[in-house]
DNA sequence: ATGCTAACTTAACAGCGTTAGGCAAACCAA
DNA sequence: TTGGTTTGCCTAACGCTGTTAAGTTAGCAT
């Protein structure tokens, strides 16, 4: 079979394929074959529209963190902070087997850097220092991923355990997990809520400085 | 060459040439050959002091996990907090290749479960009502996981990036990095501080309640 | 009509984790 | 001391991986 009449391939496509498989088998049940086949084509033709697994990775990340909002900032920085981090949290949530891949690096810069500088920006058009402005962006991002890595790769569930331990009239042992789950999903919103709260605190330190 | 006098291989030997490996050649860098190799050995002779690669991992991940301190709650909850959020976040500073691996579910369940527990309980013995102390544990997991995902492994400099094209006079090129560097670490206490402080707030708020 | 490029194919390479089977030294019971 | 079992290594090999090379033909431009 040569070249046919049709592109039989594209590069959304093979995307929309690659997310499917990564949803339901894990990002380790991806490989280049198994997403060929689902395809119906053989896996070097995949090679003709990406260059390497890695980057067809990096495009389907990318497609991800499109859908995380940055556009709240204009409510003031705390509602936008909390939108950001939610609507990112949220959006790793869809596809949380993507997320160790998402973890180690920003996928196509530019876009990265768009978002970045929006929440820079918010922050230090609402009052925060450049710097601090920075480190509060950092800090956002290292709480929502290190909850998404814990929340969605399996584990992690040894606080939960101590808990029941501790209350063992809980816990019937099929309700653990999605005990666990909802204790993941509280405690994300928890640590944001307190992390906000200990910035609003050095804000109005900051602002009214003490007598 | 069949059974030798003295044996070649120790399961303690080989954790310390697969952590030296990972941390040279990062972790995708460990192959059970080159590991071999490095140890004067034939591959599947590793399988004789480990059943499977997963459980190497898992044995490395614990001897760091080892180091970090849970010990200080009796200071205090806050003290015993930011000691081991930083002592936690110290170990894994020292071997960032192996985070990712770690980032995806606790190694051995029982000495994951004795931190848990140490930490659960000083911070319910310091007033803490139980659910809180768990999400108050999982939250300061998720800060240094993030933080450690993010700086450890390549890119997240993107904040950075932002701060450095408002502040263009800064940055040489080669500085960049480095500057990168510092802004992790300060992000990382930045992050804590403000959580703690959060926390602070909410159970000084939760003892004396608003009129 | 001719040549070039595009989009696929099959075959193959090096490397991966892991298993099977062989072999001799070391250990243990008689 | 002998004999049998176990131990700790070896080489060969299996099926998998990402990726490259070379072949084939449809479509398009000249």
């Amino acid at each position: 079979m040569p070249r046919p009449t049709t592109p039989l391939l594209s590069q959304a496509g093979i995307r929309a394929s690659a997310l499917e498989i990564i949803d339901r088998d894990g990002l380790d049940g991806l490989s280049m074959r198994k997403l060929a086949a689902a395809l119906g084509v053989s896996a070097p033709a995949l090679y003709f529209h990406y260059p390497t697994k890695e980057q067809l990775l990096d495009d389907v990340a990318s497609e991800i963190m499109e859908r995380v909002d940055v556009s709240a900032f204009t409510d003031g920085w705390r509602d936008g902070l909390l939108a950001w981090a939610r609507s990112y949290r949220a959006a790793l949530a869809e596809h949380p087997n993507i997320v160790p891949f998402l973890a180690r690096g920003p996928g196509q810069r530019d876009a990265s850097l768009r978002r970045a500088d929006a929440i820079h920006g918010g922050l230090v058009a609402a009052g925060w220092p450049p710097r601090e402005a920075t480190m509060i962006g950092a800090s956002t991002k290292y709480l929502v991923l290190g909850a998404a890595m814990g929340s969605f790769s399996r584990g992690f569930v040894d606080d939960v355990q101590v808990y029941l331990d501790r209350y063992p009239s809980l816990g019937d042992a099929h309700r653990l997990r999605e005990h666990a789950d909802s204790v993941d999903r509280d405690s994300f919103e928890f640590a944001l809520l307190m992390f906000v709260d200990g910035l609003a605190g050095r804000l109005a330190r900051a602002v009214v400085p003490p007598s």
